[in-house]
DNA sequence: CTAATAGTGTCTGTAAGACAATATTTT
DNA sequence: AAAATATTGTCTTACAGACACTATTAG
């Protein structure tokens, strides 16, 4: 923090250029064996009318996950079976035309939900598909872009994937979180041996789901997330030549 | 931004509660085989006289990814051949005893350098070894600590290691900058395999050293970075079981 | 019955790591 | 000559992916 000391020395607030902090929130779901994100609606300028990421301003002795937390909560009442975590923040000077905003964003994942409340503020909230997004306000196309970047990537090594099915789960409804998330279909066979040669990723509850699946096959075996925080070896996706440049 | 626009409608920067964004930068680089990364004295209280990573408050008009560059150029003159990036925010409400600040931190790597210059308001600066830190003002031990496990990270799946080496490199200098890093020794003869094996990971010149190691060898060949942004395949650091769980 | 799905077996190619061997250079 | 280092070779084991197969269930 050099020169922050002889700059706040003679610091005076009521001088200093207004910068605000919020927290933006990308929360993913899958409905339907689709990703989906959730939108509020803008009720007010600037981009009224606007689809935009849910947040807000972090209040006077919030820290930034409970404000992200309670910005997410606010939209969907969502507050058990959450997991969020920081993703980056954006603080280009002209990202929000009012003033300068450093905008820190989150990503939460959360197993399938109902209809999202619409917030105090927000005009609407609702579930889109990653394929079927709206035009977003300000930066929220590339905040969302950079988010499904890394829940893609942290699929791969930590269990991540766990986070978007209950309490307990069939391997199949696994492979469909990866196949909803990645976007590519999985092979059955090599998927279900993978995920149990992986120490920690699911354990046996012993139990089987109560019939086969709606269009026939044996009833599944239930499992239940293990103690693993990291996927070790991985579940890598398939080739990427393309991002590898 | 649920609740932004209703609270900017009626909102006076003025009254709203003051919060001031920073920049902190951990500025790693490898001295005589030793990871180090850059420190900064504190001039004035709060922890005055103290070590804490260098950073400051972002100004009116700067991205934050400037500011972290202009940051790093004050204490150490390196602007070109330095690779810079985001890392966390950090935003606790009582994380600085003056005021409500979150701080976005940086990571930046750079090849050998000359000595650190203080800014003009530290008193002093200096590379300390990883391993041998001095008590940080502030939650700058967090931080680094961060830092450095992302550091450690991004070398297994990014040509990463190429930022801490000249222009043109040996393998063993590559080896070298893993095994700082990382913080174990690895084996010449896969290494040097492996390296060669991950498309794209470095290119040849066709030149060698003009001499042999200080303590004998053969002249090793020299390569550039290639052109891969991913290593694919990675290289993976050695087993890790205490981080699996 | 037929179709779909869960779960297992087998084979192949790739890659990681242990270890050895050879060539080249400094002291 | 002796020691250090660069580079290459070989072998073993692990693992990913392709593919085949069996068993179980819905319709």
């Amino acid at each position: 923090m050099s020169g922050e000391s002889e700059y706040l020395a003679a610091y005076d607030p009521r001088e200093f250029p207004p910068v605000a902090v919020t927290v933006d929130v990308v929360a993913l779901t899958i409905l339907g064996g689709v990703l989906h994100v959730l939108l509020v609606e803008r009720g007010e300028p600037p981009f009224a009318g606007r689809w935009a990421l849910p947040g807000g301003f972090i209040r006077p002795g919030e820290d930034l996950d409970r404000a992200a937390a309670r910005e997410l909560a606010e939209e969907t009442g969502m507050a058990d079976r959450v997991h969020i975590e920081q993703l980056a923040s954006y603080g280009a000077p002209d990202r929000d035309p009012r003033m300068r905003i450093v905008s820190v964003s989150y990503l939460a994942f959360a197993p399938d939900l109902p209809d999202p409340q619409a917030g105090s503020d927000a005009a609407d909230a609702a579930w889109y598909g990653v394929d079927h997004l709206p035009e977003l306000a300000f930066d929220h196309a590339r905040i969302l872009d950079h988010a499904l970047d890394r829940a893609r990537a942290k699929l791969e090594y930590t269990p991540l994937a766990t986070a978007f099915v209950g309490e307990t789960f069939t391997i199949s409804e696994l492979r469909g979180v990866y196949e909803a998330v990645w976007g590519v279909p999985l092979h059955a066979g090599n998927f279900h041996r993978k995920v149990l040669s992986v120490p920690g990723f699911v354990e046996s509850t012993g139990e089987t789901t109560e019939s086969g699946g709606p269009r026939g096959g044996p009833r599944a075996r239930l499992y239940r997330a293990g103690d693993a925080r990291l996927l070790h070896p991985a579940l890598l996706r398939p080739e990427r030549e393309e991002e590898v440049r």
